[in-house]
DNA sequence: GCATAGAATGTGAACGATAACAACGTTGGA
DNA sequence: TCCAACGTTGTTATCGTTCACATTCTATGC
């Protein structure tokens, strides 16, 4: 920074100045300077300036280690959107949700004077690892936990699970049943809600509940269940994974979809419409879940306060595809 | 540091050899000096460190911020391993694997004065961005190109794509099809290769190369072709999306799989096993690739020299399902 | 008993930026 | 004409570490 001082004839505080864009340099002596940052190849020092504002345009972002298709989704759509602002993003990878793991994934954040914080805590028991967070680094958390009082934005899971579920009856079957998430996740639970309450609604008998774990293999060992009870017409799957699972398994029995059971997933992973047959399913916004993270994030880092109460919904959409059809 | 310092009545330098575990500091001094540490919840300033040691530890990965479950696993791995050993990952993602694009995303890095950097950069074209990188900088490349000399670890796509053909011709087919992922990358190219020197050592006939993207769409689209052409017993697709495209078009037209066509696939989706049929495929080996990129890399970091020539493969296993079995 | 090596600790400078304040020059109004 | 205000630039201190070097103390060998 001196150097390129010299070589501008200027003071090094003149070339911080124009490097941050301050008003009152005058147009000639920034161009003097950005001419020698040029010559030189000058680089500021991120370090240097973290030291001395106590503050780095870094965003921490604690998630989980795993290749389901909505957390990897949203992260990636976080980091673009970041990215897009400039600030770059430290993702501190968890291999399981737990308490300590988040905690010390949010120590290292913290060691590294991260402006804000972004937490993807599906999960219970995630969020109490934030309790004893410094009361002034930003927060944000999304799909957390609607109990706890913090910064969140979630899907809006049970607006999800309701149009699929009334799309089911819509199409006229007398009851939908649903194979759920592990049912520590708030999504999952979410979903179960969104699921039962179309039911009530509709004045529609409630099904047991079918529990389930996001994978395919979860799918396909409740279809060798389902697919044996012939007043099974409908099924509402917490994914789309499940679903694939379940279409095997119905497959296996000789059931057709939809002719004879109806299925609509969640997620609208890519692979969604290429299933047999091309999946119905509820397509969460993870980009705009994700700029509204930010942008709450951002509103916290620019004015320097701390918000624990702002509540961001995202509503996802039903895609209808082929393997819906009315009960024979 | 100094609060710390007086507390334990020592001077500032001995907190910091403790911290940095430095010899020649007595038993007594460093469990006085954790001591106040731990009273006064002292952490210390990675920034300053960073400032005066020129280094952090931090490990820059540049990947791109796509959904494709080889990238994704991959960048997953890396995190898991390279945090095992304390370092931090900054992942600067980019949209497109351009030049331009990559040569921002590793200037980021540059900035923030990373230790190393690690770029999945797996099609052509990529890797001209790194060519004008500071000579000082350690650098892995994975799944890059083999024809540039960097240190470079990849997985072995040729073999597998052998092991995937040969199983097809063991089985008994005259020949086997292949629709292959995008030509621009590598991992497609040498699956390409792989695929035809094993018919060709076979003696076998070498059918018309189908392309495809990746996508199930794609699979679909060829899969609509191949279904028509009764001379087609056996495919290799390039990935098992692609593989899911193709059994549903072979579905819609009559054609069973495996009694009038056999697949295999590539990547080993946590989903493959429940394709319908389940799905015979190739399993690269994420984790070991992942262990072996950060090895080359906590070499060069440790040594403080740049390595640009060692090269570490890894190959892939065959796992066999239900997707295969003799012509009729 | 004394020189000496080496272990344990302390002192001051340095890293590269920004913040606070001072100083200078120019403009405009009384 | 003079002073106030403001725009522009420079000077010095500071952030929290580590590094290089100085110092003190203890044990060892002759």
């Amino acid at each position: 920074m001196m150097d390129v001082a010299r070589l501008a004839g200027v003071s090094h505080q003149t070339v911080s100045r124009v490097l941050n864009e301050h008003k009152n340099v005058s147009e000639q002596t920034r161009l003097k300077v950005r001419a020698a940052i040029a010559e030189l190849g000058y680089r500021p020092d991120r370090a240097a300036r973290a030291l001395v504002t106590g503050t780095s345009k870094v965003i921490g972002v604690v998630a989980q280690n795993s290749s389901l298709f909505g957390p990897s989704s949203m992260l990636a759509a976080f980091e673009e959107a970041a990215q897009a602002t400039g600030f770059a993003v430290n993702v501190g990878s968890v291999r399981n949700l737990d308490e300590r793991s988040i905690a010390e994934a949010v120590e290292r954040h913290l060691d590294q004077r991260v402006a804000g914080l972004v937490v993807l805590a599906p999960v219970a028991g995630a969020g109490a690892a934030l309790e004893h967070l410094p009361d002034d680094v930003p927060l944000v958390t999304i799909d957390g936990d609607p109990e706890r009082a913090s910064t969140l934005v979630t899907v809006d899971q049970v607006f999800g699970a309701r149009a699929a579920t009334e799309h089911l009856l819509a199409a006229g079957h007398p009851s939908v049943w649903h194979i759920s998430g592990p049912s520590d996740w708030f999504d999952a639970a979410g979903r179960v809600r969104g699921w039962e309450s179309a039911l009530k609604d509709a004045g529609a008998e409630i099904p047991p509940l079918l529990s389930g774990d996001w994978s395919a293999a979860s799918g396909y060992r409740n279809g060798q269940l389902l697919a044996r009870l012939p007043e099974v017409t409908a099924v509402f799957t917490a994914n789309d994974n499940i679903a694939l699972g379940l279409l095997r398994a119905l497959n296996e029995h000789g059931r057709r979809v939809p002719e004879d059971v109806s299925i609509v997933g969640f997620d609208d992973v890519p692979e969604a419409a290429y299933f047999t047959p091309p999946l119905t399913t509820v397509r969460p916004d993870f980009d705009a879940a994700a700029a509204a993270s930010l942008e709450l994030l951002l509103a916290q880092i620019e004015s320097g306060t701390v918000d624990t109460s702002t509540r961001r919904t995202i509503a996802p959409a039903l895609v209808v595809r082929d393997s819906v059809a009315p009960p024979a």
